[in-house]
RNA sequence: GGGCUGUUAGCUCAAUCGGUAGAGCACCUGACUCUUAAUCAGUAGGUUCCGCGUUCGAUUCGCGGACAGCCCA
């Protein structure tokens, strides 16, 4: 890359030279700053009293402040500049004059660059349109930029440069590092919300022998010194829970998971995702909870439930509706619930809809399809789908009432599921049966189906209490409170093919 | 996996019917000590994503490929 020969890279190697030949350092590294752009605002709206009690004063003999950041900006007039330059926490604007910096000063000035990073020592002042100005008592250059900046009004806008240089479009786009930063407070935020609820935070494996908890192809990969395959998890589900069975009721881990899929506006192959197991718990109480976070996140993020989504506004406030999955079908897919009844007038239907349904398949997996694409798009707000079949259901406990179904919900918001929990299965036997019958349905051709993981079923024999677990999709989560239309805008360096 | 669209200067975008590839910003030179996308004058900057084909001539038309975006499964 560095032998690439642009008119504007030679441009800027020249300067380089005279900087160098001039005695300027061009990466320093013993500059300290006094204080963020920011607090350099925040000093401008105190009071008087406050300003005298802190002894700060502004204008020509105010007091120095010092501060550094990347020129974003050069106005330039003959002896005298305005510059922009910015650090984490904001942007302001300097004032450098020769006859203050002086003439040899000035000249090194002159051969900086927008993009370059810069240290300013001065007052601050007014200008006469009012605005706050570091006015340049000193200067120094802290590092030199080689390449220019993509253009100061229009930026970068290419996806395709944005994502694969994601350091430009957090340089020029607020947009995209305003995500990033609520991002990281939405994760921040979900940590203190468990905290808060006596939560341990733990980190379980990320490649396993037995890639578990998920119905999803897993990415492989060879351990060379214990000579074995491993797997990246799809899921943390099932260490998790042999945690509770350890003693640790409550737990939840924040991490990846990794699924050997396509990429879409809603996938990316690695994507994160929060589980957690509480004992002494059912799925309904998780739902309690799941809002109460929810809200939380929302208020601490935005200020506000009601979250506006790609033009739709969706209202976290009002409690959540919970439909049984099989009535959703009726009310909501539209389907005659006498066809919902029978399952071969059901098969019928969905294959008039279009819907593939290979000969294996159950009663209750026809019914998640026709689910899939009747009813999930049109949950906008947000909605607890319960009451989901067993075929569908390997890891959740059966209903007391009806042993088709499980105790076991999905959260959809704007026509996305983005959470999934269940009552887990404590019973040994049980669990081992759903194994085997995954197993069957693996050897039938659906490739996706859990494997026999016997390590596990042996842990629940030694008994775990009563649990209940979730696991709610960080990046989809992210999308939503950040009106993101593709997971692409909220992970920072998305998946895309080598060029 | 399928369909549609896109790829031109560092960036954002033009280019008529197939006829010497342009602009703004950035860069460079000059003027300018309160600008706000500063202004004014001038200069320079191109493998038009890659390959093949049609043609006197291809950014433009055809075929193949790469990458990306959107939609669908």
């Amino acid at each position: 890359m560095m032998e690439e020969s642009s008119e504007l890279l030679k441009a800027r190697k020249e300067k380089i030279k005279e900087l160098k030949e001039s005695g300027v350092s061009l990466y320093p590294n013993d500059f300290k700053v006094s204080h963020t752009i920011g607090e350099l605002h925040q000093f401008t709206t105190l009071s008087p009293e406050a300003l005298l009690e802190k002894s700060i004063t502004f204008g020509e003999n105010g007091i120095t402040f010092s501060a550094a950041g990347r020129m974003m900006a050069i106005n330039n007039f003959g002896k005298s500049s305005f510059i922009r330059f910015k650090d984490r926490t904001g942007q302001i604007q300097a004032y450098v004059q020769k006859n203050i910096v002086g003439n040899d000063g000035y000249a090194i000035f002159k051969k900086l660059d927008i993009g370059d990073f810069i240290a300013i020592e001065g007052p601050l002042f007014q200008t006469k349109t009012g605005e706050w100005t570091l006015l340049a008592k000193s200067f120094r250059l802290l590092s030199k930029s080689v390449r220019p900046l993509p253009e100061k009004y229009h930026g970068i806008k290419d996806p395709e440069k944005r994502y694969r240089q994601r350091y430009l479009d957090l340089i020029m786009n607020e947009h995209a590092r305003d995500i990033f930063v609520k991002r990281s407070k939405i994760v921040s935020t979900m940590r203190k919300f468990f905290e808060a609820r006596d939560f341990m935070e733990v980190e379980t494996p990320m490649m396993q022998p037995l890639p578990g908890g998920a119905e999803a192809t897993p990415f492989k990969t060879w351990h060379n010194a214990l000579g074995m395959e491993l797997f990246l998890r799809i899921a943390p589900e099932l260490y998790l829970k042999r945690l509770v069975v350890g003693g640790f009721e409550k737990v939840f881990e924040i991490n990846r998971n990794f699924r050997n899929e396509g990429v879409s506006t809603r996938h990316n192959p690695e994507f994160t995702m929060v589980e957690f197991y509480q004992a002494y718990a059912n799925y309904e109480d998780l739902m309690d909870m799941t809002e109460e976070m929810f809200r939380t996140i929302a208020m601490e993020v935005n200020s506000t439930l009601q979250i506006q989504y790609q033009g739709e506004t969706i209202d976290f406030s009002a409690k959540w509706k919970r439909i049984p999955m099989v009535e959703s079908l009726s009310t909501i897919g539209g389907i005659d619930s006498e066809i919902i009844a029978d399952s071969a007038k059901l098969l019928e239907f969905a294959e008039q809809k279009g819907i593939k349904i290979t000969k294996k398949e159950r009663y209750g997996k026809i019914l998640t399809k026709l689910f899939d694409t009747l009813v999930e798009p049109k949950l906008i707000q947000p909605t607890f789908i319960t009451g989901y079949p067993v075929e569908v259901s390997p890891l959740s406990r059966k209903s007391d009432t009806n042993p088709d179904l499980t105790d076991r919900f999905e959260l959809f918001i704007a026509g996305r599921e983005i959470a999934n929990g269940f009552s887990e299965i404590n019973d040994p036997a049980d669990q081992y049966e759903r194994f085997v019958e995954q197993a069957s349905q693996r050897s039938e051709g659906d490739t996706e189906a859990h494997i026999m993981d016997a390590d596990y079923v042996e842990a629940l024999e030694y008994g775990m209490p009563p649990t209940a677990g979730e696991g709610i999709g960080i990046d989809r989560l992210v999308m939503l409170l950040t009106d993101s239309p593709s997971i692409r805008e909220v992970i920072l360096f998305p998946h895309m093919k080598s060029v």
